[in-house]
DNA sequence: GGCCTCCCTGGCATCAAGTGCCAACCTAGC
DNA sequence: GCTAGGTTGGCACTTGATGCCAGGGAGGCC
C-alpha cells in the first residue's frame, strides 16, 4: 500500500533530476548552473523541483545528511571490545555502499571545489557526530571529563582524518578504495602518535 | 599616509555596524534580522554594506577566515622542539586576543545555533588548514605518508578538539578562557590514548 | 461506473542575498 | 581651487527559496 504508483514515479523522476544535474554540474560547475537550467533539462516545474530537493546542494548530497541512524547501527552491529577507530572506520564505510567509488570520486572533486558544497559537507559531518558521539561515548568512556566532550572529539578526529585522506585520494585519481581506507589508517596513526 | 581620514571612517564605519547588527542577531536570531534591517539601524546603505562586508555571515566573523598566516606567524614563533599538540594550540590562541571572553561567547552561541554560521565557521577552519598544514608537516615528518595527508589531519584533528571543547564549554556557560583551554587537552587525550 | 477525497503539481507572486553599473561626491595631492 | 582616483548610494537584475492557490490525477467508496 505505502509502495504505490505515487513512491515509485517519485523516485524514478528524482533519479532522473540528479543524473541530468550532475552532468550539468560535472561540465559548468555547480555555482555555474542554475536552478532553472536544470529543471529545463528534465521537464520538471521549479516549484516542484524544490519540493523534490528542498536545496541545490541536496541534488549532490541526496539524503547523506541524514544517515546518522544507519551509521549508529553499523556501529552498533561492531563487536564491543574492538578498538574505536577500527569500528568507527567500518561503521562508516556503510555510506559509500550504493554508489560506485567512480561516482564517489566525482562528486568528491565537485565538492571539493565548490564552497558551498564544501560547507554542506562538513555540515552533514556535524550531523554524523550527533548520531554516534553517545554510542561511542558508551564505548570509550568519558574519561573524566564532562559528558559529550569525548565522544564528539573522538567521532569529529575520524572524520577529519577521513577527510585529510580523501583529499589525498582525489589527487592520486581517486577509484581504489582499498587506498582510501590505508590513508586513512596513515592519517589516524599519525594524529595517534604525534609528538 | 596609509592611515588617512577614510581608513579612518571605515574602521569605525565597519565596528558600528558590527555592534549595531549583533546586537540585533542576539535578540532576534541571525537568520530572521535581514540585512535590510542592518542597514536601516546603521544609516550606511545596502550597496555599501556589501562593500563593507561582503557576505551577511562576514559580520559575525569578521576577517577571521583570513587570520590563517597570523596564525602561521604564532607558530613559528614557537620552538621548534615543542611537542606539536602544544605548539598547535598555543598558536591558535592568537586568534581569541582582541575579543573578550564574554564576546567570544556570546558569538560562539549564535554561531553554535544558526546551520549558516556553523557552515562558515567550518569553512574558516578548511582555510586554516591550509595555511598551517605544510608547517605542521614540517615539524612532525610526513611519517612515510603521501605530502599534505599527515599536516591536514593533524591541524584537523586539533581543530575537531577545540570545537568539541567548545561547545561543552558555552554549555557549561562559557566566560572563563582556562576552562576552555583544560576541555581542549582532555578532548585532546582522549583521542590519542583511546583504543 | 460515478463520485469524493487527498495529495501532488505547476504557476504566480514574493522575499532575501548578492552583484553590476553609473552618476554624484568627497578626499588627497598639486 | 582644481583635478584625479577612490567612495558612496541608488537602481536594476539575478538566483535560490518559500507561501499560496487553482487544477488534476490516483485511489477508495457507494
Amino acid at each position: 500500500m505505502s509502495e504505490r504508483l505515487w513512491d515509485r514515479t517519485r523516485r524514478r523522476v528524482q533519479e532522473e533530476v540528479v543524473d541530468a544535474a550532475l552532468a550539468l554540474f560535472l561540465e559548468q560547475g555547480f555555482e555555474e548552473t542554475t536552478v532553472d537550467q536544470v529543471v529545463a533539462a528534465t521537464g520538471i516545474s521549479r516549484r516542484s523541483f524544490f519540493r523534490y530537493f528542498g536545496s541545490k546542494e541536496d541534488i549532490v548530497f541526496g539524503d547523506l545528511a541524514e544517515q546518522g541512524p544507519v551509521i549508529l547501527a553499523a556501529l552498533r552491529a561492531r563487536p564491543d571490545d574492538e578498538p574505536i577507530w577500527e569500528a568507527l572506520a567500518h561503521a562508516f564505510e556503510v555510506i559509500g555502499e550504493h554508489t560506485s567509488p567512480e561516482r564517489g570520486a566525482a562528486i568528491g572533486r565537485l565538492v571539493a571545489t565548490t564552497p558551498a558544497l564544501r560547507a554542506a559537507h562538513l555540515e552533514k559531518h556535524l550531523r554524523w557526530q550527533e548520531a554516534l558521539a553517545p554510542e561511542v561515548e558508551r564505548r570509550v568512556g568519558t574519561g573524566g571529563a564532562p559528558a559529550g566532550l569525548v565522544g564528539e572529539a573522538v567521532v569529529a578526529t575520524l572524520l577529519a582524518c577521513l577527510d585529510a585522506a580523501s583529499t589525498v585520494w582525489l589527487r592520486q585519481g581517486g577509484g581504489d578504495l582499498g587506498e582510501l581506507r590505508r590513508l586513512t589508517w596513515q592519517a589516524l596513526d599519525a594524529v595517534r602518535s604525534g609528538r
